[in-house]
DNA sequence: GTAAAGCTTCCAGTCAATGGAAGGTCAAGC
DNA sequence: GCTTGACCTTCCATTGACTGGAAGCTTTAC
């Protein structure tokens, strides 16, 4: 199966599997042309590759998780760990988002929003006290 | 003032207040020994940066406010459209890590996390059902 | 035969810094 | 005066995970 194919499979542009082969992530054969060849098991490792990236897994984080996956006899508590940590750093990402979103909504709430040049948000990034609403 | 103490005035490394003098956000002087020299007016810039750098914006928005900032006729509705993308952004980010993180929720609920091999987790990242739980 | 699509490699760029090397300057202590 | 160390300078490389583009093959379609 040429790159192309490949490609549509798994649903990763050509580039980003390129990317994956000089990372180390698949090592797909060749054909006599010089084209990149890939098995059915070079492209069920690409989707694992595609489902655990947009679970938000790292690169490192893949190629640890391949690596169990290849291992016959991994623990299956080694992987459950990786994916608790994965949900631990989610929580904190959504929680400084959620921090975020809130001073930015009372700075929006707090500008009055027409053609003054006076504005609240900008006094507000500008570290001067805004009065209050 | 010396760029160490503006990193501690602005909470900033140096490094990084270097940095946004090469991309052309701040323009200190500099002192007859070549040391850049920051004005209280460059701190509060770098403290505005650090400020709204800290909430989200891209340096390119961050771009855009200080030059709104500067502008003695802007109108504040202009910054308030800013600031309103920037939680709908905000808002999808955190949808997207909400659902991530509930699948997670359910690959680590149905994994038996022991020293069997067997492990949900790699069965759904390789594309395999899982059995319900 | 020729044009387009698809493949190859290689190099550069993205974003927002960060790390480190090589060297100049300054203040304190002896 | 000398040394030590902190602080400053510039410049270049690296990060993560791709993405874009150039130059040049091969294959496919008509």
């Amino acid at each position: 199966m040429n790159i192309g194919s490949a490609a549509e499979a798994t649903n990763l542009p050509s580039k980003t599997i390129r990317y994956y082969e000089d990372i180390g992530l698949v090592k797909p054969g060749r054909a006599d042309n010089g084209y990149r060849d890939y098995s059915d098991e070079d492209v069920h490792r690409l989707k694992f590759l595609q489902r655990s990236r947009s679970l938000g897994f790292t690169i490192e984080e893949c190629r640890i998780l391949l690596s169990l996956y290849d291992d016959e006899s991994r623990a299956s508590a080694d992987v459950q760990t990786i994916a608790q940590e994965k949900i631990k750093k989610v929580d904190e990402k959504i929680a400084e988002l959620q921090s975020l979103r809130a001073t930015l909504k009372v700075l929006v709430k707090n500008c009055h929003g027409d053609q003054r040049p006076d504005c609240p948000i900008l006094d507000d990034l500008a570290g001067r006290k805004a009065k209050s609403a």
